[in-house]
DNA sequence: ATAATATATCAGTGAATAATGATATGACGC
DNA sequence: GCGTCATATCATTATTCACTGATATATTAT
């Protein structure tokens, strides 16, 4: 994207695609959605994440940090463990409305080749 | 993610996974967000997204394909024109969600210093 | 205090991908 | 046909970002 789009107007329109493609990004990993998909069934400690995701410890760390400092999980501390969990229902919606517009476009997705499988 | 997924089980949530990831790609950058957000407000031809996205023209036509590919968009020749249009309501309503999830999040997300601006 | 367990941090590396510039294709009017 | 407008293609470049490995911090138990 363009970077000089700090015109005279900067509208919030600009400032609104910008938040919505990194929240956007927040999601579009596989390794963040199966750590939110896992946490959807409900808190989970991180290394119960890390058995169920299969991902390394520090793996599993760094992408919780992200959708923690994003407001996508929450945390609490239960003595040595620290317990994540969805922050908002509406995350768990969002997730739904995907898994519906995939039933349309799942063969297309598919065969998109602009990024990796 | 590790790409030794391909266990015994190849079981139907990963292979779902990697395509949630894959659509929500689809979304995650402000030129593809731009373009839809234009497209809500109706079906266009390519030079008048060039225009109101302030993308190259070429630009706009790998991101177009990218849409075309993954199902996000529909088209139709006219002339010589090329009309693009939201392919199904499911997507509006997917970015009206990601927008009412942001304002819960907004803060944090401009806040996460993960990923670019 | 020491050890053990649980989690976080972070620099470095490699892979993924968005934007550009040049060029190709296709449709229309003359 | 020839020129022009509209769009597509694609290789190259530069950036972004996920993963790893080593290490740091925090909590509890002995």
């Amino acid at each position: 994207m363009n970077n000089d789009m700090t015109q005279i107007v900067t509208d919030r329109k600009t400032a609104t695609i910008e938040q919505r493609a990194k929240l956007f990004r927040g999601f579009a990993d596989p390794s963040r959605l199966a750590i939110l998909g896992a946490l959807c069934g409900g808190p989970l400690v991180v290394h119960e994440l890390v058995e169920r995701t299969e991902l390394s410890q520090p793996n599993v760390s760094n992408h919780l940090r992200c959708l923690l400092d994003c407001g996508l999980v929450a945390s609490d501390r239960d003595g040595r463990f620290i317990r994540y969990r969805i922050s908002s229902p509406r995350i768990t919606a969002l997730l739904n409305d995907v898994d519906a517009l995939l039933e349309l476009v799942a063969e297309g997705v598919e065969a998109c080749g602009n990024y990796r499988e």
